[in-house]
DNA sequence: TGAACTAATTAGATTATATCTAATGTGAAA
DNA sequence: TTTCACATTAGATATAATCTAATTAGTTCA
């Protein structure tokens, strides 16, 4: 992914590009794989410049907030991230926790009358079961 | 709700009716507002028997394994617990966490090709916006 | 009945995850 | 250069959930 459009991208949310913030963007375009805060810190912190904890976190929260990532809640789990690229779904699955992304399809929205007064931002789809690798100890355990 | 038909539901799942297995699963029939298990704690605590924290959450997590109750993972707050009655969707609260009953409808499933060695228990739709509530101080802020 | 076995509960410690605080640094604009 | 809002930091703190080891309760069966 080019540079200039990760800033461009940043700076076109009214973000600043930091070094920091660049990193985790950089790094969540580059990962598809759905990582925890703690994968990231500790990823971007292999190579400078150093990100603290909270900056890890505050830079998370800013890039969910200004829409460019998703934050996957995981039942007893910690919070996944991802770079909103192309539309997709979430497997998520029972048994080791890992998300994976599904193709898209168009999901129903539900009727209008059933949402009263409240603002619907979007539909989230989310299949559940088991993955590939925990799908064959299926009968076992 | 009948006290002999939560005792045939738990029962029928293989889980011993314990005085304590059985607040919280009644407490959960009544009440159909998400509670967390530091509500359900206090809740089920405010009549006797006293339950402590640990059998709370083992009981949780007890009637989730048995498919009784359903856990929803909300970001960056505790779980929320709901008892499985009649099929619904949840809407989420971006800004309070909220966690409302949708009407149900039926929703497609994924193309069975998409899902490769995967094995699928559940289809879960989320929606997301502001409830009620919030939704006033949408502008502002 | 009552041993023996198994499941369930308990208080409190511990872990895991996330947020807060207050001091410091940074870069853009005036 | 001064100023100011934004950003980062280390570490403390808060919150949520799980674990531990001891105990209690329920079940089975001789
Ligand atoms: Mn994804
Ligand atoms: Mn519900
Ligand atoms: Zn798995
Ligand atoms: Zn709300």
């Amino acid at each position: 992914m080019d540079v200039d459009a990760i800033k461009r991208t940043l700076e076109g949310s009214g973000l600043r590009c930091t070094p920091q913030r660049y990193a985790v963007m950089a790094f969540l375009m580059e990962h598809p794989k759905h990582p925890t805060a703690a994968e990231i810190f500790q990823a971007v912190n292999r190579l400078d410049p150093r990100s603290s904890r909270a900056t890890i976190y505050n830079n998370l929260s800013d890039l969910v907030r200004a829409g460019l990532v998703r934050e996957v809640a995981v039942e007893g789990r910690a919070a996944r991230f991802d770079a909103k690229g192309m539309r997709h779904h979430h497997f998520i699955c029972d048994r080791c926790g890992n998300v994976e992304d599904m193709e898209w399809y168009d999901v129903p929205k539900p009727a209008s009358g059933s949402l009263g007064k409240r603002v619907l931002r979007e539909c989230e789809l989310i299949f559940r079961g088991l993955c590939t690798k925990c799908a064959p100890r299926h009968a076992s355990r």
